[in-house]
DNA sequence: ACGTGATCGAGAACACTTCTCAAGTAACAC
DNA sequence: GTGTTACTTGAGAAGTGTTCTCGATCACGT
């Protein structure tokens, strides 16, 4: 059985505040911050259920760190994401996915699965970037 | 300066020897059963500036180890990696490259860099698995 | 052969994640 | 409302992979 735990709830509130994808510890200090006295274990508790239910995606950064983001759909998709402020845009990518299984069968290879995610900066970053720079 | 170590080499070679990605602590513990005492530091070390140099690639692995593997060109591409026993097809994919850039052009994200590397089960893992499952 | 500074190696330090287990509590039956 | 029960929580310990520290070592140019 699942129980409804306020933690959960502040879990996904959480993510769905936030626009881009965040780390685990970044979500947790961010729930202390907000005075939540929730724990950090939980915190990986739950972002794992979401994950599994399909609630959230997770990717690692280049970091290694596991972020986690909730999605606006349920369906398969990738991210566009600005690798300084975290902003993300999730596209659609069907001719890599035809793609994908193109090369995975030519080569013999099955259950395919692919991980495609482009890392870039935002107008807005580039814009600063550009600026600071200057 | 850059000097060249017994170190190095053995690490570059044990690299080559190998046809799928591998860990650092796997190509490690390989090392030291052919009875190099060489250092696990020393094994990161030699990995990173391989990587440094484009002499080897780098990709986290889904369980968060990143993995190494010599590659036969300095150009760009991707992978395709069996999951099971690691063997890994080099592949290309300038149809990705175009729709990345594509994508990251379209939402105003500059500097796009991408991530594509497709998992499965190869021909020889797929029929191990089948053979097995009855 | 010599001097110098890059490199090595062992273990400590670190960061992130998962596990452990006693205490807490939501959900259900009555 | 009360009781029961099993799922959930939280603090810290444990685990894992990677990086750092620092004295010792050794390759390279002279």
């Amino acid at each position: 059985m699942k129980r409804n735990t306020w933690q959960r709830e502040a879990v996904r509130g959480a993510l769905d505040a936030n626009d881009g994808f965040v780390s685990a510890q970044a979500l947790h200090s961010a729930l202390h911050s907000t005075g939540s006295p929730i724990g950090l274990a939980t915190v990986y508790r739950a972002l794992a259920d979401l994950a599994d239910t399909g609630d959230a995606d997770s990717l690692q950064s280049p970091e290694g760190e596991s972020l986690y983001r909730a999605c606006s759909t349920n369906d398969h998709h990738h991210h566009l994401i600005c690798r300084n402020c975290g902003l993300t845009v999730e596209i659609e990518a069907d001719a890599v996915e035809t793609w994908a299984k193109d090369v995975a069968a030519k080569n013999g290879f099955t259950a395919a699965a692919h991980v495609v995610d482009v890392f870039g900066l935002c107008a807005d970053c580039t814009a600063t970037a550009a600026a600071s720079a200057k």
